[in-house]
DNA sequence: TACCTCATTTTTGCATTCAAAAAACGGGCA
DNA sequence: TGCCCGTTTTTTGAATGCAAAAATGAGGTA
């Protein structure tokens, strides 16, 4: 197995919950599971300690990071600061075929919010959001954005919304896509920013902010 | 020696052109140069390439990255968004004292400008940047920041100014910090994106933008 | 001379090993 | 019983060893 393999394999594990926040991370069983010995194992730990995914602690092994509250915040403030450049770059670039295909998702999103089929709005919501950051062009912003939002997409895509949020979350939808129709860079940017600071008010009041990841099982000793 | 201290170790070498762009990573030497084996060596070498300092090719070892112009570019766009995200978020949380610091480096800088010490007046630019970035409250943005910015560092600080661009740039920080004192933070995101947009102007015309950090010796058989 | 081939050396990537640190256990004592 | 201290076991962090891949270089051929 490659390098880079393990390091999104452990990567996933961690963003699924499959490693829970705060839990210990057993070398051991892990480097069972994926027929790898502990140097690479190790490497990669140290990869996604850089990335604030894990945390080691010096001689006592490390454990999967636990967002505070505080984290959140930041994560979403960062968020909006990367989608906001994403935003004005992409009304200078996108191609047709990208505006084409952000039009198609969003026509999608409101079939399934008149549906009220939740999980499906979010999909089309996280293509759009995803396709804006792409079509800005720009790989070092896509790094940084995937690093970031990775890590509150489950507070992102997951936080039940009451009614008016949601029509209020389709209404910035159709300004989103309306800037971007006529290249506002600009006009999208600040709509994007408004965006997710409601996503961030949403997300905070369902509760999310506190251990927003360490929902369900909590193995860690503070 | 810590494994942090290893990989800042490194990075300073890399950052330096100790180690330069595009050259072979010697493991070997550097391994009797920080007195350390090759694991902990290659678990920062794993680190550094995942923040895009060092290239990893798969059975031919590693070489330090070299930037092209487009990295220059899509690395100072994202510098753009961080700062202006940063200039917003220092708006709000801006403590009297810090404020007072940065009023401080700028009259400094100033002063630097007035008998053309490029290198001092660099110093104290830096400080402004780096302060209100620290004053944005956000450890997520700071890391990033860093990130981003110890990459361009060279061609942003040591890149000649003619006079009109380098009394542009002042009037520019003026703005800055009046944008700050009346708390503006869209006046002053906005006035700190035209400054980077008008810095990258300075580093490609300077010629930074092709091979920026390469200058020097290159080692590297492309 | 230019180029191809194949043996030799070097380098890489990973498994294993080893010393030191931390955790777990258990006996002694109040 | 509850707690402290010394011992054993486990885990960690780093060095070493080893097989496979790549680079090097010498010799042969056109």
């Amino acid at each position: 197995m490659l390098h880079e393999e393990v390091v999104s394999r452990l990567r996933g594990m961690l963003l699924e919950g499959e490693i829970p926040p705060g839990a210990r991370i057993p070398e051991r069983e892990l480097c069972a599971a994926l027929q790898i010995s502990r140097t690479p194992l190790r490497e990669a730990l140290k990869v996604l300690a850089a990335d604030g995914l894990v945390v080691l602690l010096p001689n006592r092994g490390s454990r999967a990071a636990k967002l505070t509250g505080h984290d959140v915040r930041n994560l979403f403030e960062v968020c909006q600061g990367l989608e906001a450049l994403a935003g004005e770059l992409a009304c200078k670039r996108i191609s047709d075929e990208q505006l084409a295909e952000i039009s198609a998702a969003h026509a999608a999103m409101v079939k399934h919010q008149r549906r009220g089929d939740l999980t499906q709005y979010y999909r089309c919501n996280r293509t759009i959001h995803e396709a804006i950051v792409r079509a800005a062009d720009n790989p070092i912003l896509s790094v940084l954005y995937e690093s970031v939002t990775s890590r509150i997409r489950r507070a992102r895509y997951v936080t039940p919304m009451v009614p008016e949020r949601w029509s209020l979350a389709l209404r910035e939808h159709e300004g989103i896509l309306n800037a971007l129709l006529r290249r506002d860079g600009s006009g999208l940017a600040h709509i994007l920013r408004a965006h997710l600071r409601h996503k961030l008010e949403e997300v905070t009041h369902a509760g999310f902010a506190e251990d927003s990841e360490a929902m369900g099982s909590d193995n860690a000793k503070s």
